[in-house]
Formats: C-alpha cells, sequence, structure tokens
DNA sequence: GTCTATACAACGATAGAC
DNA sequence: GTCTATCGTTGTATAGAC
C-alpha cells in the first residue's frame, strides 16, 4: 500500500514522520516539567494528534520519555566529538565551546530535557553518565593533562574544567527565562547569542591561562 | 493549654515547628521533579505526618510550593549582600563567590527547587526575577562600570559575568548527579568541595582580569 | 492505522469522628 | 489539632468499533 508523504494533514505523515513529530512535541512538553511532570494530553495537543494514537507509536509515556533521551544523548555526543592533544589548545577548547552554544541555542529543549532529568536524579541516563560520558571525559582529561604539562592550560582539575563549560554553556538555553528577565528582554536575540558566545569563549579561555 | 517542645514524636512539636518541618519535607521532594511531578503523600511520608494534616497547615499543594518559594528567596537574597564600588574588587567578587557555592553545599536542594522553577518558566516567582532580582543585578552592573572604567576588571557585559558566576556555582548543587559520575565517587565529599572553590575562584578572577 | 469510549488507578482536597 | 474515610477529578492505558 502506497504511502504518502506530508501534506497539509498531520494524518498523512508516515509512521516514522509520526514518531519523529511525537517525540519532537514530547521534547517540548517534557522541557517544562519533566517526565512526572507533564501529561500524554500536553504531548498529544502539542503534536495534534488524538491521545489515544501516542499510545498506538509508543508503549507508554516512560516509552516516550526514554525515547526522547535516546536522541538527546545521540545528538549531544555526535555534536561533541573527541579533542586531540594534538591540536592546539586553544582552537580546540573555542570550537568546544561554540559548539555547545550552538546546541544550547539551537536545542534549548533537548538542554533542558537533560537539566530536568539529572536534578531528578537521572534515574534514565545514569548509566550513559557513569559510562559513556565519563569514559569520553577521562579520555579528554588525559589530553589537558599533556596540554598542561606543555604549560599551555593553568594546572586544574580537567573534569572541573567540564563541569564548568557545561555549566556556563547550558545556562543560556536552561535558565533563559531569568536571563531574559534581568536582562529585561523578551527573548535572547541575536545580538545577545554571539555576545554570549564571545563573552563565555574569553572568560573560559584567559581564566584556564590558555595562550 | 501548654504547649509542649519536640521530644522524639513529630507530634510534640508546636505549630510553628511542624510548619517548618513541612516546608523542609517538601523542599526536598520538589528539589526532585517540581511542582507538577511531585505528590503531597510524598511530602507527607517526607514529614512522618498523615497526608490531611499537611493540608490544615497549608491550603494545598500549591500554597506549599509558594511557602517554599518565599523561603528560598529569603535566604537567597539575604544571603548575597550587595557590592560597593568602593569594596576591593578581587575581594568582593571572591567572596560572593564563596557566598554562592557555601549556599550550593549548605542548601542543594533550595538551588535546585530554583532551578526547576526557572526551567519550567518561572510561574510563581517570575515577579521576582523581573523586579527584585533585575533592580539587584542592575545596582551591582554599575559598580562594576565604575571597575571596568578603573581597569579592575575585564570590559565585558555585567550582566553576563553574573550569568557565568551563577550558573558555575549551582552546577554543584543541582548537577550534583552528573558530578558524581563523572567524578566516580558516590558523594561530593570536603576535598572536592574545597577544590571545587579554589577551582571556580581561580578561573573566574583571573577570566575577569582582576588584579 | 485511527479514534471513541471507558476501565482503573492515582491524586488533591474535604467531611466529620475523635 | 489529628486522622480516617471518602468524594470528585484527573490521568494512564486499553478495548474495540471503524
Amino acid at each position: 500500500m502506497a504511502k504518502r508523504v506530508a501534506r497539509s494533514s498531520v494524518k498523512r505523515l508516515s509512521t516514522v514522520e509520526k514518531k519523529a513529530l511525537i517525540l519532537k512535541s514530547a521534547e517540548k512538553v517534557f522541557a517544562r516539567q519533566g517526565l512526572k511532570g507533564s501529561r500524554l494530553f500536553e504531548i498529544a495537543n502539542e503534536a495534534g494528534l488524538p491521545k489515544a494514537n501516542l499510545l498506538y507509536y509508543f508503549e507508554s509515556k516512560e516509552d516516550i520519555y526514554r525515547a526522547v533521551c535516546r536522541d538527546i544523548l545521540e545528538t549531544w555526543l555526535g555534536a561533541l566529538g573527541e579533542i586531540s592533544a594534538d591540536d592546539n589548545p586553544k582552537k580546540a577548547i573555542e570550537n568546544y565551546i561554540k559548539s555547545k552554544m550552538d546546541l544550547s541555542f539551537s536545542r534549548p529543549n533537548a538542554s533542558k530535557v537533560f537539566a530536568l532529568e539529572i536534578i531528578a536524579g537521572a534515574p534514565v541516563i545514569g548509566d550513559y553518565l557513569e559510562k559513556d560520558l565519563k569514559s569520553w571525559v577521562d579520555r579528554q582529561a588525559s589530553v589537558f593533562k599533556v596540554w598542561q604539562s606543555r604549560g599551555e592550560m593553568v594546572s586544574i582539575s580537567p573534569q572541573h574544567v567540564f563541569f564548568m563549560i557545561w555549566a556556563v554553556t547550558q545556562t543560556y538555553a536552561d535558565f533563559n527565562t531569568q536571563i531574559t528577565a534581568v536582562l529585561g528582554v523578551k527573548e535572547i536575540g541575536a545580538v545577545d547569542y554571539s555576545s554570549a558566545i564571545d563573552t563565555v569563549t574569553e572568560v573560559i579561555l584567559t581564566g584556564l591561562r590558555m595562550k
């Protein structure tokens, strides 16, 4: 049976497209109150689908949530890459900060879902943190140690360097409500965006004494 | 009728003490999933009280939540003080970072409730952000501008300086699950605590080029 | 594959005995 | 002031017609 591609109606979407629509809508809803604070009908409304339809494509609310988390982790890891000891240290950190800031501005809801999950104690992605993320950080840490031994970076715990970079880059997504309130603007515009990147990059590179 | 002070049983607590117990328990519960993700019976269990008892002391779940938020904001504002242009810039920022880090380690749940509230779009404390917090930041910003004109601080947007300081100090409370996972420890110990303060202070002061 | 109707469990809040 | 019982509502999930 031939499947038609998307037209004006949501009903015309293929299975794959509909699953993607549900996940996109779910990410937006979960970004406000997390798993326990979100309702299936909110996701359904957001997607423009009847509630029961969601449970045809996914087993349960938790199943949707797990799929959203998987999707976010893939984007995260995929976009961040690996830093090598041969890289130019300053350029490498600069690129890393840029990537993280871009993610914060392009997918703020993904960042918020991640934040809510961590604050809740990482019941779903705890394993990822302890295995994949930890070993990724451990690998980068050994690179930082090489740079530090060459005097190309101040000698502080590489782990804490990452905690700080993650914190300042993600704050522009997660705490954007606070930021717009303090700046007295309705939303973070293109100007604030590039000014934020410059400021963060400048302060961190200087703070790490990178030449 | 004479009231007895607290003994072993929760029942012996005075009205004031019992309200405080409820708020303390509620803060812990709200710190995991926010307002909508938390259940009254969870707060009741945490406090060791029957559910209906909570609704004798407070009108509703939202009422408890608002009281928790008020409590947190008072602590926040009270602990942070004001910085004056006459202060020694480096010492002032150092003290500010120290205060914020102390708050993160002494009241991590308060920090988490605050974070969840902001991520949710600040439905309850939005007013505080736009008025009290904004004017506080605006006052500090004029102090920073004086320092910057004297060459005692790098010339970047004072607002973004605060965004960065808040982000790195609060990350040790809010994202402590991620931090312990990456460090491979069960909890952030006294050693990590002071190492975190030193690292954060060092990087930020250097990053702001404070002499 | 879609959607209505509904079963069933969870939850907030109240009534009323003590 | 405390606590049990319970009401009314909301929310997840399923059954079954189309």
